[in-house]
DNA sequence: CCTTGATGCTTGAAGCCTAAAGCATCTGCC
DNA sequence: GGCAGATGCTTTAGGCTTCAAGCATCAAGG
């Protein structure tokens, strides 16, 4: 009497092959995604409305803001997340308006260097000053010991993530 | 800071030192963008990978596939919280892979009724289980009673925006 | 040297996304 | 009926984004 008709199973061949039944990391994943994206979208609407540009170019002056030397496309690309060949269109268009200005590493000549122009840097401090109050007036709903407890949630969120990702690609 | 062996050095960790204002908020929207952009990023990757297919492709088969009757164009946009050109782009792109159909509503001959194909249907039954279990994997170093917290502050933010943008687009 | 491999950037093709303008149809009101 | 405004969708122009392929340069070893 074969026992194979697929019928003996043992708890934990049951519990395996049970309905996985994560709808509960499902519904968190979503949450989190909206709240961002309804942020984000506000962020682009007021800066497209207030100033004329958009999150991309805001996020690459932001970034050569806050390094005084200057950085190359390289570390840009790496610190914005996004691919090369994206940093290389934005800084293109910024280089154009007249916000940044790049120059050859002298080091090393594939390298280009970018910086804020005087402008660049006037013009950054006008919108981040406008972000920054943006921000705070969207979680003003929020307690402070509510947003400190939030903030080191997603800390834990994020090293769960980035342990996820380590498995996968080293 | 374990993060600078070639690691991606992103938006929150660099910023460490500012004097007065609002940082709180600031560093607290960007960790929640950092950790979703980390999650979303790698969902993307996997989709392309193991499916060959696109985060928004399968946001709209999920937007269809819990709607049995189907979705006009105008309500699968108001749900995916994009626009409605959008919609018509990406819907052409599903139709041509057979996944969905498109049918003129009877009652309104200007909408299109949008639906899922047997093949779509089966198609995202197999996407959808593995995005569930990759979100669970990604999520799982997070004990129940932290997923369960962070589900709750996401819910407060979530009500913060809202209640930020009732003011301002009415 | 000079080859070999790595690194920094650019290009090209394709898809996603938006805002704005436009077309077709529907609804309500006279 | 017939018109006015609302609604559903498409189109267009432009920007963002990725991946893959390619070019230039650098660094190390022969």
């Amino acid at each position: 009497m074969p026992d194979d008709l697929g019928l003996p199973v043992d708890a934990e061949t049951a519990l395996a092959g049970a309905p996985p039944g994560h709808k509960d990391e499902l519904r968190l994943w979503l949450r989190l995604l909206t709240c961002t994206n309804l942020i984000e979208a506000e962020i682009r609407r007021r800066l497209r409305l207030e100033f004329g540009t958009t999150l991309p170019r805001f996020d690459l002056l932001a970034q050569l803001d806050r390094a005084p030397g200057g950085l190359t496309l390289g570390e840009v690309s790496r610190r914005m997340m996004v691919s090369n060949g994206n940093v290389t269109g934005l800084a293109a268009r910024l280089e154009e308006e007249g916000l940044i200005e790049r120059r050859t590493s002298p080091a090393d000549r594939r390298a280009q260097t970018l910086r804020l122009t005087p402008r660049g840097r006037r013009e950054f401090a006008r919108q981040s000053r406008a972000h920054e109050g943006w921000i705070a007036e969207l979680l003003a709903g929020l307690a402070e010991e509510e947003r400190a407890a939030l903030h080191r949630l997603l800390g834990r969120a994020k090293a769960s993530v980035r342990a996820g990702l380590e498995g996968e690609a080293p």
